[in-house]
DNA sequence: CCGACCTCCCAAAGCGCTTTGACGCAAACA
DNA sequence: TGTTTGCGTCAAAGCGCTTTGGGAGGTCGG
């Protein structure tokens, strides 16, 4: 069923029939219900391939998903963010298209996607301190949002990220408060620019402490369960083992709590632990009670913002690049006490 | 740039140019290279829309990604699956679209999307036992590859799943074998086929051991941590206590054995716990030693599967719907030992 | 009663590509 | 020499839609 079948069938031009159904003023409203009444029986659709042909737009979104070669990983969060997005796009008639690129190949993939002009947009997903994708999107003149900043890049650029310096400065305070001095930091790979924006933070509030940042107790890696499992159990074997610990991701606070429990070790009294969480479905930090103590920013929240942004930036192209920081909730749980004597 | 102006300023028509790059025998070797290579200094890439419209192909597969409306929650496996699948679509150049829909609004949403015509193919994912999207898509006339299989569904149809039933039977049976005569089930929503084959196998070798299943023992819910923790740790308060769990996800098992923890007990000695491992990447079931005995089934090999076997039907429309059952590879881990005396 | 003006509709062009059918032109054959 | 056969190329149609530039036919004010 194509649109000159059912203009046939409704003994009217194509002319018409689509104004009709695209609400344009220049149709009766008797003729235009008509019109959405057929179309609706016999389960017409335009064909989006012509339509987007006819318009210039896609009416589609397009997110690439770095896949990191050394683990063939796709970040546990991108579930809820496009979860998040996906839920805005769907409801102003958005598709999202997907591809998964290996680091290296991202730029020829982001200017064949312009040049296939099969997208209106697009999400650029973990970006890296000194992120080149920033600039050749600019000079695309694809209208993209970013999530996460780059710390490095000066140009502007759309964003919407969480205040993770922020957020670990005072997720540090507190444990330096409790009494601790010898606070590890697990994080994410520290090209991540979120990653070395958690650092800051972490040796912000060492600093206002004046305690000195001890680089054997600061890691970086792949966030995974195991990483955190055999992080913590390495430090804690060591001498001047640390009575705290500062985790970058929900996940991976559960290996260290494990390493730790493996130990006879109690989460809350012998050792403390503070996560970020990214508040992901499947993996809610507690119900009533929190079970660790940690700093909350919604990626599904971050994923509809984004979504916003973008569609309203493609609504305004010359309207000046949005930008949204979201501040983290600081959540406490069971998982942090003084520090032992 | 667009096939006219390549053509143009190539000195040939918009013909010679198109099939040049689509590799028709009918242009000479030195006059495709000529082609090609200009294409590529000029960064020319042919316009998806227009390309689709023409050959009628979109060169995307279509992805549903079912939210429950409960918990707003995506799966998740899903982002291994699609990175398993996504492997496969770019080697064969084809794009990824994803659409988010709530429970109920499914049926329109296949009937649109077929309409519209931007896929070749699709992909369900999460069949229910009786599952009405089958014989939709059956009769829509486009391609698809189900995730999963339903129970009760006659028509044939191309899946990918993997022997759920066979993988807990030998899970229970393994706890059979160790002296355990009361088996918790924590199992996910029964309404989806995978759920109701685990617990099919679950209860085949209860009865093969001459053990009565115990309703009480047996809870379905959705599959996260908390749940399990809840569930596990309600059934050791109550009386007749398990003496071990079989768990439908590692995440769940991560809860049950919180709560098995936070009672001061062992898993592995005073408990036992068995799991199905979905091999996720961030989120292994230990390194050298597994943390937990677990059925274990890639799902990104799933997701692999399933994009080959989608490409295959739409290069061959007529030939039988293929089928690949895998099946899971039952893994000894630190979770599980003798039933305690 | 006539021209002006809406209202409602239409024919046709065009979006960027593939593909059909045809056509020069050289080499090869009779 | 005339005819055939490929080879390499082209012009034009068509994919399904939107949108431009009118154009009937009815209404209204003068």
């Amino acid at each position: 069923m194509n649109l000159r079948q059912l203009a046939e069938h409704l003994q009217l031009s194509q002319t018409t029939v689509s104004r009709a159904l695209n609400g344009y003023p220049e149709v009766s409203e008797a003729t235009r219900q008509r019109v959405i009444r057929t179309a609706r029986e016999l389960n017409y659709s335009p064909n989006s391939r012509a339509k987007g042909l006819a318009t210039g737009r896609s009416m589609a979104i397009g997110h690439v998903i770095p896949v990191s070669d050394r683990h063939q990983m796709v970040n546990p969060v991108f579930g809820d963010f496009i979860s998040g997005a996906g839920e805005v796009y769907a409801a102003s008639g958005y598709d999202m298209v997907m591809s998964l690129v290996g680091e290296g190949g991202e730029e020829d993939l982001y200017r064949s996607i312009r040049a296939r002009g099969n997208v209106d947009g697009m999400v650029v997903h973990g970006p890296r301190l000194d992120d080149g994708r920033i600039s050749l999107l600019n000079s695309l003149g694809l209208p993209f949002v970013v999530h996460g900043r780059a710390s490095r890049i000066e140009e502007p650029y759309a964003w919407v990220d969480s205040n993770s310096e922020r957020a670990f400065e005072r997720a540090t305070t507190h444990l330096l408060d409790l009494g601790h001095r010898r606070i590890a930091l697990i994080n994410g790979h520290e090209d991540m620019d979120f990653a070395h924006r958690r650092r800051l933070g972490y040796e912000t509030a060492l600093a206002a402490h004046d305690v000195q940042p001890e680089p054997a107790r600061m890691c970086a890696g792949e966030m995974t369960e195991l990483f955190g499992h055999e992080v913590a159990l390495g430090l804690l074997h060591g001498k001047d083992a640390p009575t705290a610990f500062l985790v970058s991701s929900l996940i991976a606070a559960i290996g260290v709590r494990r390493a730790v429990q493996e130990l006879g070790l109690i989460p809350g009294r012998d050792v403390s632990i503070v996560t970020h969480d990214d508040d992901l479905s499947y993996m809610k930090n507690g119900a009533d009670v929190p079970i660790f103590t940690a700093t909350r920013s919604s990626v599904r929240e971050a994923g509809r913002h984004a979504a916003q942004m973008l569609l309203s930036m493609i609504a305004a192209p010359q309207a000046p690049r949005p930008t949204r920081l979201m501040e983290a909730e600081f959540i406490l749980g069971a998982s942090t006490g003084p520090a032992p004597v």
